[in-house]
DNA sequence: GGGCAACTTTGGTCAGACCAATTTACCGAG
DNA sequence: CTCGGTAAATTGGTCTGACCAAAGTTGCCC
């Protein structure tokens, strides 16, 4: 039973969490220049060494950028960042949610599209039970329907038999859940969502 | 004209890279306790603070894990993190590649709709730019006909102001370098690749 | 042998100093 | 006045040394 190590809030990660929040909200914005460390380190009661420790921390997210002698900025485009922060950046934050749903539509088309050309009469089967699951999920809770939902989705990916497009929905796994949940506690239970699914 | 920054080497980037090499030639293994910081710090003839920072670049890189208290150790997962699944997969069967290039197409078809859909001006003028290095890069090395045509992607990407599909068409770009130099290296110096991309 | 306490090891934080790259201010030459 | 360079201020990078806190180790006592 593998349980899971405590972790001991270190200071730089609270102080990452709060230069992160003020870089969402806009109180930093992109290539903006931070106050110099021993400002910032006074600000935030720590040591200056304490408040590099974070900054490097975002740095390696990629949300910030140091020179040396010149100082420290939040990246130009956070969106260049090659790494995945971003993608937690949406998690937290709602207003991008839009974009993502309007992703996951396009995805969908690409998959159907290929799932329709491609898809084996096995492939068709599955899918068929997945939408049955949705239905009778649609009394219950609504982390089952979510299930179902997402279901669906790889269902229809892995009948495109793109692999690339179904690692790319299978990563997205997580993320993709979240914001149909999020959806689907808006819609309630209107029915229209399954058709517009279909 | 964006110039490349140079970037001054810090001394804990140097001992990221040969710790990152000891780990990856089997000095340092996997669950392993590393040496205490003083002792590294002195191996390495640096302060501390930059062994610190080091070892917490290597951290946030997910190599090492850090316990207060116990030692520092080589991440026990190491070979699985090293590699995108993606990646590994793609590797390991050249036969998907085909599958990627169709996702390519679809990205970039969903990219090119919202783009022309959303795009500002500046985007447009981008992206012409960027059309116009590839177009100046038939000449040149192929890498540079590669990295002409990834940035065209990437252009479009940002022009279709969906930070979704950015961030994925960022997450696979060096996925997409590998395939769409693969396919050139096929076509050569076939015009009629231009005119697929447009 | 089991349990508790002290002692040691080891990472976490702080403080202050100095070095090095960059930016800014300033001043003289043309 | 503009251009060029130098001096000064700013700001990140590194070092030293100290102390705190968590985890591991030892060893005594029952």
């Amino acid at each position: 039973m593998p349980f899971e190590r405590i972790k001991v809030a270190k200071i730089s990660d609270q102080i990452v969490s709060q230069i992160e929040a003020m870089i969402v909200d806009g109180r930093f914005e992109a290539g903006q220049k931070l106050p110099a460390e021993r400002e910032l380190a006074q600000q935030f009661s720590v040591s200056r060494q304490s408040l590099r420790e974070a900054i490097q921390k975002l740095e390696a997210k990629g949300l910030l950028e140091r020179r040396h002698g010149g100082g420290t900025f939040v990246t130009d485009s956070v969106n260049e960042s090659v790494t995945t922060p971003l993608f937690e950046l949406l998690a937290k934050h709602p207003e991008s949610q839009f974009d993502l749903l309007e992703f996951r539509h396009a995805l969908e088309g690409i998959s159907s599209f290929y799932a329709a050309l491609r898809g084996t009469k096995a492939d068709l089967d599955r899918i068929e039970f997945s939408i049955n699951s949705i239905m009778d999920s649609q009394t219950r809770a609504i982390d089952e329907q979510v299930q179902s939902l997402v279901n669906f989705y790889l269902r229809i990916a892995e009948a495109s038999h793109n692999v690339v497009l179904l690692h790319v929905v299978q990563g997205m796994r997580e993320l993709l859940a979240e914001n149909i949940k999020q959806n689907l506690e808006v819609l309630a239970n209107n029915p229209s969502v399954v058709e517009q699914l279909n």
